[in-house]
DNA sequence: ATGGCTTATTGTATAAGA
């Protein structure tokens, strides 16, 4: 089975890019953030077209996730249950017997802002309720936009980003706390290129410079770990006239 | 870099992203 995940930056703008990407790659899953629609916009027409069923959780201008399946979804839900958020950044459904989460963490914007607070109350919440979905599901997949380097080796330029969100310490250590639960970061169970990136900033030329950060993550659970065959990031997309800032990250399973 | 793109908004500037 082929998982992928995509922060698209509007699924409005970037729809040809995904039926593209969709019909070359062939996954069997494909998690979307920031879709930045309502549900009633969402082109669920289309996507069945290419051969894929979907679910959306959006709202209008910001965030919105959604998991494109060409198998059936199964017990379907929103949000981090009993956390408070009227932002639309988690789906969770069950496909083929594993557990998929697709989550669109905040970015947090600057260490001294409300959104930071934000950004660690809700990984709390996600971790606590992680918790609870792998005693329930130990086939769990967490994919998405983490908003978290989890490594200076996962950042272009420590130096020029210290102080920064995306690679604080408090940041880094929420990311470890998710790994703790029994989570891998199946990027890193592979061999990869140095300064391998998810994400470039549009300004000062951030792709062809490869200025990049990898923030966009596929955590898999220890029952999943040994089904692990590859993982890469597919920097073509970034390539594309228009394109998003993120690209695809992709891992296969047995 | 005092954000140089990009997206969306009942817009003609602002907010947010990362």
């Amino acid at each position: 089975m082929k998982f992928a995940t995509w922060n698209v930056n509007s699924l409005n703008v970037r729809l040809p890019h995904v039926l593209d990407w969709l019909k070359d790659n062939q996954p069997d899953v494909l998690c979307l953030q920031e879709t930045k629609q309502e549900d009633s916009k969402f082109p669920y027409a289309a996507l069945l077209d290419a051969g894929y069923q979907s679910v959306h959780k959006g709202q209008k201008t910001y965030n919105g996730v959604a998991i494109l399946s060409r198998y059936a979804m199964h017990d379907i839900q929103g949000n981090i249950p009993n956390f408070d958020d009227d932002q639309q950044r988690v789906v969770t459904a069950s496909i083929n017997g594993i557990r998929v989460v697709c989550a669109y963490i905040p970015n947090g914007q600057a260490l001294d802002s409300d959104k930071y607070q934000y950004k660690m109350r809700w990984l709390s919440a996600f971790q606590a309720w992680l918790k609870s979905e792998l005693s329930l599901y130990p086939e769990l997949v967490v994919l998405g936009d983490y908003n978290i380097a989890p490594e200076d080796r996962d950042c272009h330029d420590p130096a020029a980003w210290l102080g920064q969100v995306l690679v604080s310490p408090a940041e880094r250590l929420a990311f470890q706390n998710l790994l703790d639960l029994g989570l891998h970061d199946s990027f890193r169970l592979f061999e990869q290129t140095e300064k391998s990136f998810s994400w470039w900033d549009y300004r000062m030329m951030g792709f062809r410079r490869n200025f990049g950060m990898r923030i966009d993550h596929i955590l898999v659970s220890d029952s999943l770990k040994s089904r692990c065959l590859s993982a890469h990031i597919d920097k073509s997309p970034r390539k594309l006239e228009r394109p998003s800032d993120h690209t695809p990250v992709v891992l296969e399973l047995a």
